[in-house]
RNA sequence: GGGCAAUUAGCUCAGUUGGUUCAGAGCACCUCGUUUACACCGAGGGGGUCGGGGGUUCGAAUCCCUCAUUGCCCACCA
C-alpha cells in the first residue's frame, strides 16, 4: 500500500519533503494498529533476515582476504561445472566447507575460500551441441572459432547461475576472487605446465587403443569409463575351416565385430583343436580367409576355447594381434556407424547391424547357438554411450614416476583423509595407475599447444606462440624455408582435469608466478571438501600436481562427503525425479534450516539419506533459539533487586556446561565430525540452555529481573551465537545485531570464537542429581494428576547433601512450595529417592501403602541383584589381580553405594 | 575375480586404548498438558539377545576366526 501511494505521489511531483512526513506519520499508524508493543513475531521468518545479512556481508567485504600478518586458512571450491545448477549434493558439500570458513574466520584464522567453476569440457560441449542441433545447426558446419562463440555465449549465458544460488546458502566464499578454468590466466597455466612436462619427457603422443565416445566423438580417460551390467547374449558362430566341410565354433558377445577379424586364436595346450594348427578359417559374410593362430592367452575353459581376433575392437585382441602381425581392420565411423569395411551394412549403426547380422549369420547356417549371457559394458561417465575400443592417436601423460610423492605423502599422514579407509582405494588406483590420455577431440577447452609442419609422425613441436613454434619447426626439421602457414595446430584439446589438477595453484596464480605473494601465503591450502567419485579424477591428481609443481601437497586434510540419497537410499537424480529443488527447500525452511538439517544427518563420510523432515528440524531449531531470545528481550530489567539464589546458581551452572559443551565441540571438530559437533550445540541450546537455564532465571509472570541474570543471560546468548554461527549463520546474525548496536567491526561473522575455559564438573555432575529430583517430582505429577500450576510439599531425610547449594533450583523447577528435612518416613506421602536420600511428597488423599511397598521392594532386589553382581567381581581374585586399579577401585565404590542404598532402603521398608 | 567398508531401537547413527547399570543420541512413536518465550512447544514413557556361530579374556557391542547380508571401488576373460 505505501508503495502504491508512493509511486502515485512521485507521479504527482509533488513536494516531497511535505510527503516524506505523511509517509513517516502513515507508517506509525500502521505500527501502532499491528502490533502495539512492536513486538518481535513469534515465529522466525528466515526469508528477509538471512537476503539481508548477506547482503551486509557482501557490502562490508568481510569475504574477502588479503595476505597479511594472521595465518591463513584456505579452501578451494571444488569447482562445479559453469552451467550446472545447485543439487543436494552441492548443498551439503558447501555447507560442510561454509562451517570449516567461517568457524576459522571465527578462531581468528585469515580465511580465504576460493570460488570459481569448472569448463567441463566434454559435458559443456555436449550441451552446446545438443542446443545447436535443436537450432538445426550440427557442429560440422560450423569453424571452430564459430563453435567456441556460440559456447562462449552459452556459458555467459547459463554460466555462474549455480555460484548466484551458493549465495542464497550463505557461503561466504571470497568472491573477488572467483576464477573459471577457462580463464586467460587458468589457461595459460594450462598451457605452460603442458610444455614444461612435455619438456620434461613426461608428454608423449601415442598411437594406442583408447576408449572412444561414439556420442561426444571423442577419446576418453579410463577414469571417465564406467562398467555397467548388461543382459547380453553369447553368441556361438561357426567358422568354415579353409578347404574343408569341417567348422570351428567360436563364442563371441559382439556379432558385428567378425567384420573386423583377422584372426582365430586356440591355446596351444588344447588337445581338442590340434589338428587344426597352421590352417586357415574363412570368416562368415566377409569370406574373408584368416589364420589359425595359437595364444596361451586364450582360456580353455570359456565359451569354446577358441577366440576370434578383431584388432582395432578390443584391447586384447590388439595387443594378440600385435604379437602375432595381425591385420587391423577398423570397421566404425566416428559415430559407431558402419564404414566400407562393413560392407552392406555401411552407414548403420553398431546395435542395429548386431541384430540384422545375426539373422543374416542364421540365415546363411553360420550360428551355432546363441546363450544368455551378463557381462559388462564400459559406458561413457558423461554421455552414457557405450564405449568402443578404438586405436588412435592420442597424448599421454607418463604416470608412473609423476605418482610417487602423492602416495608418499598419504601414507605418511602429510595429507589426511577423512574417512581414513579412502586411503586404500587411493593407494590402490596409484600403484597400478596406467598413462593417462588427456587429448580429447573436442573444441571446448584448451587447445593442445602441438604445432604440426609435416606428415611423419613426429613431424611436430611444441610451443606457447606459433612464432616460436615455427622457430622451433625450423630448426628440428631443418628446414629454414617454413613458414606459419605451413604449421598446422594440434585440433585436440585437453582433458578437463588438466586444468582442474592446478585448480589449487592456478587460482592463486602460482604456476606462471611461482612465487606470488598470494601462493606464497595461501598454498598449501587447508582442507579440501569433495566426493569420494572424484578421488582419482581430482582428488590424487591434484596430490602429485602439487608435488611436481610446487614441490609441496596442495592441502592438509580431505573430507569425503557422502553421496545425498532419498529415504529409499537411491541416489538423487533429475531422471527420478527424487531431488527436491535445494532453493525451493531454502525459501521455505531458511538456508539454517536446511544447513542444520542436511548436517544434522550427515555423519562423516555416510552417504546422507535426505527427507524434508529433517529440514523441518533445522527449522524448529531455529524458531526455538528464537523464542528464547524473545524470552530475554521480553524482560523487564529492573535495577536494585536482589538476584535470586536459582539464578545464581542456574549461571554458574551454565557457564560449566557451556564450556564443557565447547571441549566437545573441539573434540568433534578435530575428527571432522561436523554433524556430532552440531549436535552437542543443538543439545545444549535446546536443553541445557533453554529447557534448564532460562526456565530456571525465567522470573515469575508479570515480575522484574535484575541486571546481574539479565547480563548473564545476554552473555550466554553471545557465546552461544558465536558457536552456532557457521552451521546457522543468519539467525545468529541476526540475534547478535539485535542484542545490541553493532558496528560493522563488531559484526558476529569477524568477532571472536569464545575461548574454551576450565569448568568444574563435579559441580555438573552434581547438578544432574537435582536434575533427577525435579523429573521425579514432575513424574509424581503426572501419576498423581497435579497440575504444574499448584504448589505441593517436598520433605526430605537426612542433611540432602544439595541443601546450601541446589535447594533453590528444586523449589523453582519443581514448583514446591517449601522444602523440610525430616528425621523420619513422612505419612500420607509419595517417595522417591535419588541416590541415598529420601524425598516425600505429602499428599491430601490416601496412599496405597502397598503399592508404596512394592515399588520399594522392587528397588530393593535390583540393587540387591546389581550388588551381587559387583561383589561377584570383587570375590574374583583374577579380575582383582588382574584389572587396573582403577577399575577396581570403581566396583568397590559401587559396592559401597549399593550398600547403603539397601540399607536406606530397607529403613524405609521397616517404617511402614 | 580382487579389495574396502558396513551390519547396534521403527529410521539415521554414536559407542575413542576391551572395564561404571554400557547398551546410548536425534528423529519417529505413545500418554498427558491451551503453565503468561516457543504446539516449529513442554513434561513423561515404551522400544534393541549389538547380523549368525565359534574363540581369546576375570570381563567382549568393542579383539580374533568363520558364515551370511548390503554397499562401494578396482579388474582385458571372448
Amino acid at each position: 500500500m505505501c508503495v502504491k501511494l508512493t509511486n502515485y505521489l512521485c507521479y504527482q511531483k509533488i513536494n516531497t519533503s511535505f510527503y516524506i512526513v505523511l509517509i513517516i506519520v502513515l507508517l506509525q499508524t500502521i505500527d501502532d494498529k499491528n502490533n502495539t508493543k512492536m513486538q518481535i513475531p513469534t515465529k522466525y521468518l528466515p526469508n528477509k533476515i538471512e537476503s539481508k545479512w548477506y547482503s551486509y556481508w557482501m557490502e562490508h567485504n568481510y569475504f574477502h582476504s588479503e595476505p597479511n600478518d594472521k595465518d591463513p586458512y584456505t579452501i578451494v571450491i571444488p569447482p562445479p561445472n559453469v552451467t550446472g545448477i545447485l543439487h543436494m549434493g552441492h548443498m551439503l558439500n558447501n555447507t560442510i566447507q561454509d562451517v570449516l570458513i567461517r568457524r576459522a574466520r571465527l578462531k581468528g584464522f585469515n580465511a580465504c575460500w576460493v570460488p570459481g567453476t569448472d569448463h567441463a569440457s566434454i559435458a559443456t560441449e555436449a550441451k552446446v551441441v545438443a542446443k545447436l542441433a535443436a537450432e538445426g545447426i550440427a557442429k560440422s558446419d560450423l569453424s571452430r572459432d564459430e563453435f567456441m562463440k556460440h559456447a562462449w555465449d552459452w556459458t555467459h549465458k547459463h554460466g555462474g547461475v549455480i555460484l548466484e544460488q551458493l549465495k542464497k546458502l550463505g557461503a561466504s566464499c571470497d568472491w573477488q576472487r572467483t576464477k573459471f578454468t577457462l580463464d586467460d590466466d587458468l589457461s595459460e597455466s594450462v598451457i605452460d605446465t603442458f610444455i614444461n612436462l612435455y619438456n620434461k619427457g613426461l608428454i608423449y603422443r601415442g598411437y594406442r587403443m583408447v576408449n572412444w565416445d561414439p556420442e561426444a566423438k571423442t577419446t576418453l580417460s579410463d577414469e571417465e569409463v564406467e562398467y555397467v551390467e548388461k543382459q547380453g547374449k553369447l553368441y556361438y558362430l561357426n567358422y568354415k575351416i579353409e578347404n574343408s566341410d569341417a567348422f570351428i565354433t567360436i563364442a563371441t558377445t559382439r556379432p558385428e565385430t567378425i567384420l573386423g577379424d583377422t584372426a582365430v586364436c586356440i591355446n596351444p595346450n588344447d588337445t581338442r583343436f590340434s589338428h587344426l594348427k597352421g590352417k586357415r578359417v574363412v570368416v562368415p559374410i566377409v569370406d574373408r580367409v584368416i589364420p589359425i593362430i595359437e595364444d596361451d592367452y586364450v582360456d580353455m575353459e570359456f565359451g569354446t576355447g577358441c577366440l576370434k581376433i578383431t584388432p582395432a575392437h578390443d584391447p586384447n585382441d590388439k595387443t594378440i594381434g600385435e604379437k602375432h602381425n595381425l591385420e587391423v581392420i577398423d570397421i566404425f565411423n566416428d559415430d559407431a556407424t558402419l564404414n566400407s569395411f562393413g560392407l552392406h551394412y555401411e552407414g548403420q549403426d553398431r546395435f542395429e547391424v548386431r541384430k540384422a547380422i545375426v539373422g543374416e549369420l542364421q540365415e546363411k547356417g553360420f550360428v551355432n547357438r546363441i546363450e544368455d549371457y551378463t557381462n559388462k559394458v564400459g559406458v561413457s561417465e558423461r554421455t552414457k554411450a557405450v564405449i568402443e575400443p578404438k586405436i588412435s592417436a592420442q597424448w599421454f601423460l607418463k604416470m608412473e614416476d609423476i605418482v610417487k610423492p602423492a602416495i608418499k605423502a598419504v601414507n605418511e599422514g602429510a595429507i589426511n583423509f577423512f574417512p581414513k579407509h579412502y586411503v586404500n582405494t587411493y593407494n590402490h588406483w596409484l600403484e597400478n595407475i596406467r598413462d593417462w590420455n588427456i587429448s580429447r577431440q573436442l573444441w571446448w577447452g584448451q587447445q593442445i599447444p602441438a604445432y604440426y609442419y609435416g606428415e611423419g609422425v613426429t613431424d611436430f613441436v611444441i610451443a606457447k606462440t606459433k612464432e616460436e613454434a615455427l622457430h622451433l619447426a625450423q630448426k628440428k626439421s631443418g628446414n629454414t624455408k617454413l613458414i606459419i602457414q605451413d604449421l598446422r595446430q594440434e585440433n585436440d584439446v585437453l582433458d578437463t582435469w588438466f586444468s582442474s589438477w592446478l585448480w589449487p595453484i592456478s587460482v592463486f596464480d602460482g604456476i606462471r608466478n611461482p612465487d606470488n605473494k598470494d601462493i606464497n601465503y595461501y598454498y598449501p591450502t587447508n582442507d579440501l571438501v569433495t566426493g569420494p567419485d572424484i578421488i582419482f579424477f581430482w582428488v590424487a591428481r591434484m596430490i602429485f600436481a602439487g608435488y611436481e609443481f610446487r614441490d609441496a601437497k596442495p592441502f592438509s586434510n580431505v573430507y569425503f562427503t557422502g553421496i545425498v540419497r532419498d529415504k529409499q537410499r537411491r541416489k538423487m537424480s533429475k531422471s527420478l525425479g527424487n531431488s527436491p529443488d535445494p532453493i525451493k527447500l531454502m525459501e521455505e525452511y531458511g538456508a539454517d534450516g536446511v544447513r542444520t538439517g542436511l548436517l544434522l544427518a550427515s555423519a562423516a563420510g555416510n552417504d546422507l539419506l535426505f527427507e524434508e523432515e529433517l529440514c523441518q528440524q533445522g527449522r524448529g531449531f531455529a524458531n526455538k533459539i528464537w523464542n528464547g531470545f524473545r524470552l530475554v528481550k521480553g524482560w523487564d530489567v529492573k535495577e536494585g533487586i536482589a538476584q535470586p539464589e536459582a539464578a545464581k546458581k542456574a549461571i554458574e551452572w551454565y557457564e560449566a556446561r557451556f564450556n564443557q559443551a565447547l571441549e566437545g565441540i573441539e573434540k568433534s571438530f578435530e575428527q571432522y565430525r561436523l554433524s556430532e559437533a552440531l549436535m552437542t550445540i543443538y543439545k545444549l541450546l535446546w536443553d541445557d540452555f533453554s529447557s534448564w537455564y532460562l526456565e530456571m532465571v525465567k522470573p515469575a509472570f508479570g515480575e522484574p529481573v535484575d541486571v546481574q541474570t539479565y547480563k548473564a543471560s545476554i552473555r550466554f546468548f553471545e557465546n552461544n551465537m558465536k558457536v552456532l554461527h557457521p552451521f546457522m549463520p543468519f539467525i545468529t546474525e541476526e540475534i547478535w545485531q539485535l542484542i545490541k548496536e553493532r558496528t560493522p567491526d563488531e559484526a558476529l561473522i569477524v568477532s571472536l570464537y569464545p575461548k574454551q575455559k576450565a569448568y568444574d564438573l563435579k559441580y555438573i555432575n552434581d547438578f544432574e542429581y537435582v536434575k533427577d529430583i525435579v523429573s521425579n517430582i514432575r513424574t509424581i505429577r503426572k501419576n498423581k494428576n497435579i497440575s504444574f500450576k499448584n504448589t505441593i510439599d517436598l520433605a526430605v531425610i537426612n542433611a540432602a547433601r544439595f541443601t546450601d547449594a541446589f535447594d533453590s533450583v528444586i523449589l523453582k523447577m519443581g514448583n514446591i512450595k517449601s522444602l523440610t528435612y525430616v528425621s523420619q518416613k513422612v505419612e500420607a506421602a509419595v517417595s522417591f529417592r535419588v541416590k541415598t536420600n529420601e524425598y516425600f511428597i505429602p499428599l491430601n488423599e490416601i496412599i496405597d501403602t502397598e503399592a508404596e511397598k512394592t515399588k520399594l521392594q522392587e528397588e530393593l532386589a535390583y540393587t540387591q541383584g546389581f550388588l551381587k553382581s559387583v561383589q561377584a567381581k570383587l570375590a574374583n581374585e583374577r579380575f582383582v589381580n588382574n584389572a587396573p586399579e582403577q577399575v577396581v577401585a570403581i566396583e568397590r565404590k559401587k559396592e559401597a553405594e549399593a550398600l547403603a542404598k539397601i540399607e536406606a532402603l530397607q529403613t524405609s521398608l521397616t517404617n511402614f
